[in-house]
DNA sequence: TAGATTGTTAATCGATTAACAATC
DNA sequence: TAGATTGTTAATCGATTAACAATC
C-alpha cells in the first residue's frame, strides 16, 4: 500500500516476484519471503526488504497472502494502468517484440509500428500494419503514447530517437547498440545485448575449459 | 595490457566504448577519456578509470591512440576468440537473434538453432536449418559450444536449461521471463525485458503527464 | 506460551565520485 | 616550462547483508 524509497535494483526485481507468484497462486494461497527467495534463488533478507517496501501486508508466522501480494505488486508496477507505446523499426527484433504478448501483463500496449523504409511500411507485423514515419506524430497524439521503442539498426537510432522526442515521448526503450542523446527529462533504458554478452564471455574465458 | 580488478559494471560498459571507438576511428586517431565521456554521456572520471583498468596505454596530454585502445578492448573482451553457442527456441525472438549479425563483432557464433516442436524443426531460420532437440548433444560436442541461448516461452525454459547443462554448457543467456535453477558452476545472464519495462513505466507514471 | 516470520536499524560491501600526484 | 591529461589514493554514496526487536 505505502511505497517507501524503492531502489532501482529493487524495482527491477519486482516483476520477477510478480511473475513467479502468478504462476503458483492457485496451489500456494500464502507464501513467506523465505519461500519466495528459495524459489527464485535469491537471499531471503533481500526479498523481505523488497516486498516490505511495496506491500507491508505480511503477517508474522504466516507470511503473505499470495493474492494480496500480487495485487500490491501490480498496483505498484502500474500493471493495470494502460501504457500505450509506439515502436520504430519493424525488422526481426521489432516483429519479435510486437508478437510477444507477455507485455500486456505489465500494461504495455504497442499501439503501432513504424519503419523508415518504404518497402517495409505497409507490410504486416503480427496483427498490425507497419506505418510510414510520416504518421508518427498523429499516432502519438491520438494514442497519448509517451513511450517509444527503438528497434532499428544502430545507424538510424539517433534519428528515430529525435523523432520520438519531438512527438512528446518521454521514455525510450532502446534496443540499438548506441548511446542516444536526449534532453534531460527523457529517460532512456538501454537493452544492451553486447553488455550481457561481455559478462557471459568473461565467465567462459575464465572458468570454462577453453574449447 | 594488464587487467586489474574490473568490476562487473565496468565490464558492461566496455562494449559501449568499443562500439563508439570503432565508429569514429577513421576521423579520430587519438581520443581522451574526457572526449569519450562527452560522446557517451558518461562521467569523465568513470571512463578514465574503466579504460585504465583494461588498457593503461593512455598518455598524459595526448590521451589514447584510438586504434591501440580498440585492440586493448577487443583483447580484454575476447572479441577475437571465437565463442560458439547454441540457441534453443526458433520463435520470433530466436530468429531475430539468429539473423542479427552484430554479435560477430564480439566473437559470438551461433552454430545451430534447436526447437522442441517438430513443426518448427526442419524449417529455415536465417541461413540455418532448425534442428530437433535430439541433435543437441552431438552439436555441442562437435562444436565445443559452452554457451547456450534460451529463447523459448517461459514454460519450457527450465527444461531447455537442463538439457543445455547436461550437454556441458556453462553459461546461459536467458531471454525467458523465468528464474532458472542451475548448478553453481553455471552462469545465467537474464535478459529481463520486464525489469526494463518496470523502470520505464515508473518514470512515466512519476514524471509523465499521465495520458 | 513458543516459534516462525516480519520489518527495522546498524554494519558491510562494492561502486562511483572527488581530490591529487605523476608525466608527457 | 606550463598545461593538459592520465592514473591513483581517499571520500562518498548506494545497495546488500546481518543483527535484532516486534508480532501474530
Amino acid at each position: 500500500m505505502k511505497a517507501k524509497n524503492v531502489s532501482i535494483q529493487t524495482l527491477r526485481r519486482l516483476p520477477l516476484y510478480l511473475h513467479y507468484l502468478k504462476s503458483v497462486k492457485s496451489e500456494t494461497p500464502t507464501i513467506s519471503a523465505t519461500m519466495l527467495a528459495e524459489a527464485l534463488g535469491a537471499g531471503d533478507v533481500q526479498v523481505r526488504k523488497d516486498l516490505g517496501s511495496v506491500s507491508g501486508n505480511g503477517r508474522p508466522k504466516k507470511g503473505y497472502v499470495t493474492e494480496e501480494l500480487i495485487v500490491d505488486l501490480e498496483d505498484y508496477l502500474g500493471c493495470n494502468d494502460r501504457t500505450p507505446a509506439v515502436l520504430i523499426g519493424a525488422g526481426n527484433l521489432g516483429r519479435a517484440l510486437l508478437s510477444y504478448n507477455g507485455f500486456s501483463d505489465y500494461g504495455l500496449e504497442i499501439v503501432a509500428a513504424f519503419d523508415a523504409s518504404d518497402a517495409v511500411a505497409g507490410t504486416k507485423a503480427g496483427d498490425k500494419t507497419v506505418l510510414p514515419m510520416s504518421k508518427l506524430k498523429k499516432v502519438c497524439e491520438d494514442s497519448g503514447a509517451k513511450l517509444g521503442i527503438i528497434t532499428v539498426p544502430a545507424a538510424g537510432a539517433q534519428d528515430a530517437c529525435d523523432k520520438l522526442v519531438s512527438c512528446g515521448v518521454t521514455a525510450i526503450w532502446n534496443f540499438a547498440p548506441t548511446v542516444l542523446k536526449v534532453p534531460p527529462e527523457v529517460l532512456v533504458e538501454n537493452e544492451n545485448l553486447a553488455s550481457s554478452l561481455a559478462v557471459l564471455s568473461k565467465h567462459l574465458s575464465e572458468n570454462g575449459a577453453a574449447r
